[in-house]
DNA sequence: TTGTACGCGTTATCAG
DNA sequence: CTGATAACGCGTACAA
């Protein structure tokens, strides 16, 4: 089980009649080589099927190559399409990803720290979750990079990377305005997650500037089955809105789903929804939501080269903008 | 950017005035260390912030504790969740997941399982792609354990996991006779992957045994967008099936949105559907689709306890049943 | 139980 | 351009 036997530098140089340095040399970009010397090297390389150790090449370099992503749920539209985006532009920076599931609580997402701390990585890049202040300074004490997608929270020496939830939240209030509709809600789940928060908030201080009250609805995690939920509980009121803001597709889609199925409603005549994100979901037909879009190639683009640059400032924070992405689930458009 | 100044145990053996084997001893499990000198240095550890170098560890034991996770398209719904229950399965095993993403090519695979033996894995596990035999016969040489999954193709030493597919493929069938359909058709892609492809000559065949000829149509990538073509295809024939098995859910979900939409159609009324993998989408109530469930967590469980056992033969493989999940996409049920 | 000494596979350094 | 040698951080055989 534990019995390996990889093929060594010793090896090759053996059989090449070289010395172990030379073969670090041939895999070492940049170094002096002769054209004849590396040539018997790769020849006894490919032969032996020899691949230099990463694990003693992170020892010496003191750089791994290792990123560790952290998440929770990876296997909602979303993260998945974002761990795609992450992976490549990684792979592209000749790093590694390595993934790590947690649960929702934030003690999982210290352990998982831990285990990027055992690992040296060179950095981690935190989806979901928002890990003890003490264990992220001992991250950037030890001189790993940080990246936090979606958290608001801040952090000496880490990389912020957000959306104008706000300003996204205010667009999506002005469309429904212009679509005709008087009386709004919007749906989240229970998790506080501050991105979520932050839409909220933008939506309910936009209907409060037009002298609109905000019907508000949270329920369990932010996914489809809460948004069947939340249509029950927000399609019985005696005033029922015709106006509805999800937090995130997948509350969209639960809650369109209800209304259509068992409400009996048409969207977007009886009821306009908006959601976030963009799944991929969101452009079947069958719901052909209007929604505003994660650009996660940039997400993962900004992530990927601040870790490539020497490291700036303290405080480091991108905001990116969503843009709407309109469809049929609002009427005018 | 390579400044990275981790604690050693050499520190926290000066700090807790011991030597550092004794330090090393302290995190070996098993090893024989006083409750004394276990306490001094587990203080001094946690004041430094020392984490065990799992690079060096690894470098040492021959043995890195890590898994790659080689998969194309990972922002799928059946690849996410599967992704899902293998790093869940793996952290309970005290393992970690590397995850790779690859292209369609089998050259990138290649490269996936080169990087694979650079880091060293204990393993490599394959949802995507077929690599080149040589390459396999390098990692199981090495030492390396490799787990296929639903690749049907032959490698000594290595672990395949697939599915009854052929005997879904009859059931399948089985139940649109049961549904009083008499037009069958089946819609794939043209990726033509084994399991893909076993679906449809087990369709095929079941359809023979009763007299039935089945209508074939293949079109591009096994995604939703192909479904839609699909339909388009199937649904304009001058005999309309009845029936539509398809390769997955994905397509099932295209082509029942386009039989819907564009066609006027109602599912099961006027059209039966069947679909694959049981992806979150299919218990939607759009979709509702009968369809049949790939044990996810099973296949992660089998493919990590393979891992942890010792090896056992040259032939190693799993098949696990698909089992019909009943919805309202086919009549009766 | 504890400490010393060595080896794991690399790369960096330095003399040739 | 090349080869010898010293690290890197850890586990462990061995002696104390």
């Amino acid at each position: 089980m534990n019995r390996k036997i990889f093929v060594s530098a010793k090896e090759v140089a053996h059989r090449a009649g070289v010395s172990r340095s030379a073969v670090s040399r041939t895999f070492t970009p940049g170094a002096s080589v002769s054209e004849e010397t590396r040539r018997r090297v790769v020849e006894a390389a490919e032969a032996l099927g020899y691949h230099v150790n990463h694990l003693a090449r992170g020892l010496m370099r003191n750089e791994s190559g290792i990123v560790c992503l952290i998440v929770s749920e990876l296997d909602t539209p979303y993260r998945a399409s974002l761990i795609r985006a992450l992976t490549r532009q990684l792979q592209s920076a000749s790093k590694v990803a390595m993934l790590i599931n947690t649960d929702r609580s934030d003690n999982s997402v210290d352990q998982a720290l831990r285990q990027a701390i055992s690992y040296r990585a060179d950095a981690s890049i935190i989806l979901s979750g928002m890990p003890d202040k003490s264990i992220t300074e001992l991250c950037v004490k030890s001189g790993q990079r940080l990246v936090l997608i979606n958290r608001d929270e801040q952090r000496d020496g880490a990389l912020r990377i957000n959306l104008h939830d706000r300003e996204a939240a205010r667009r999506a209030f002005i469309a429904f305005l212009r679509a005709g509709c008087r009386s709004f809600a919007f749906a989240n789940s229970d998790v506080g997650t501050p991105s979520l928060m932050a839409r909220e908030e933008g939506f309910r201080a936009a209907g409060r500037e037009h002298g609109f009250e905000i019907t508000i609805e949270r329920y369990g995690p932010t996914r489809y089955q809460s948004g069947v939920v939340l249509a029950q509980r927000l399609l019985t009121r005696e005033a029922r809105p015709d106006a509805i803001f999800c937090a995130n597709d997948l509350l969209a889609c639960g809650l369109m789903d209800t209304a259509r199925h068992q409400f009996r409603l048409t969207v977007p005549d009886d009821l306009c929804i908006i959601g976030f994100d963009d799944i991929e979901q969101s452009s079947w037909s069958s719901y052909n939501l209007t929604t505003f879009s994660q650009p996660v190639d940039r997400i993962a683009e900004e992530a990927v080269s601040w870790l490539a640059q020497p490291i700036l400032s303290d405080e480091n924070s991108c905001k990116l903008e969503a843009q709407l992405v309109w469809r049929g689930s609002v009427r005018g458009g």
